[in-house]
DNA sequence: GAAATACTTGACTATATCAGTCGGGTATAG
DNA sequence: CTATACCCGACTGATATAGTCAAGTATTTC
């Protein structure tokens, strides 16, 4: 169980381009130097995130891309959805009817706690958070505090 | 990403097993009928936790599979380890010299944060917890006083 | 307006892993 | 001795990741 490189390809990209857009757009180029990710790939990765609109470009020399938020506007679940790595720990189609061949399974609140608990964590946190450094420890209280209020 | 169905069958299997082992040891062929894993799939799977000394065979004729553990000693984290898949958040392979061409990353402290929390859920759950069908909030609750006094 | 810059797009590939299969084994109860 | 049920290695198809390649289009600058 694995979560891949493509989420955190994506993130680190967009922390890069949050950290050095005050100076204008920035190519693909300058990100791909500085975060060791090829060029080809960055431009399927963006091309994503442009769909999603959390970034813009701006084309021709001089061009490259910004963010189309703010940093604190920005989660990194948005990020993950945008690149088609969102997390998954069911498979169940239908939440309500249960799990497979009509039954409810009997680990199914265990993944669903599970899925929570992640998707909680990646809403909460934003690239600003990431960009400050900060310490997870408060995102993860509040985490838990939302959780417990289900 | 998604957290594949090998840890999801190799955990559904085992709580079949906690839940029916009272009567002896359980086959392989049963499981399958109930939890709808083909029986060539359960033996690859088993092989891995036997390996782990979670479970114990009896061979021949009234044999089977029984825990080799109390339910309440077996985590999730345990199985899922045993059928490798445990949980990767960062492909960091010095935790402490840094992440990638000798530079730490700036989203290195955001994975670390996430993989701690879903590691910690998956440690302090056991096959005993899903046989009760517990409500994970007091799961939850024991994450939350561990992580204040990081 | 030519040239350079930089985004845009579609198609392609190699590799790995998952999910599952198959064919043979070996131990043991009755 | 035979049926049961675990044991083991090898194999396969499908899928997704990670990455490449080749051709575009828009825009600025000289």
């Amino acid at each position: 169980m694995q979560l891949t490189s493509k989420g955190r390809y994506a993130v680190s990209a967009m922390v890069d381009l949050a950290k050095h857009q005050n100076t204008g757009p920035i190519t693909l180029a300058s990100i791909s130097d500085r975060q060791f990710i090829s060029l080809s790939y960055l431009e399927q990765l963006f091309r994503k995130l442009r769909e999603a609109n959390l970034v813009e470009s701006v084309r021709g020399p001089g061009g490259g891309y910004t963010l189309a938020k703010e940093p604190s506007e920005i989660s990194i679940s948005l990020i993950m959805r945008a690149v088609n790595e969102e997390v998954q720990t069911t498979l169940c189609k239908d939440e309500d009817t249960g799990c497979h061949r009509g039954s409810r399974c009997e680990t199914h609140n265990l993944w669903t706690a599970l899925g929570f608990h992640i998707k909680f964590f990646l809403e909460t946190v934003t690239i600003q958070d990431v960009c400050d450094d900060k310490n997870y420890i408060d995102t993860l209280k509040a985490v838990e505090k939302s959780l417990m209020q289900q």
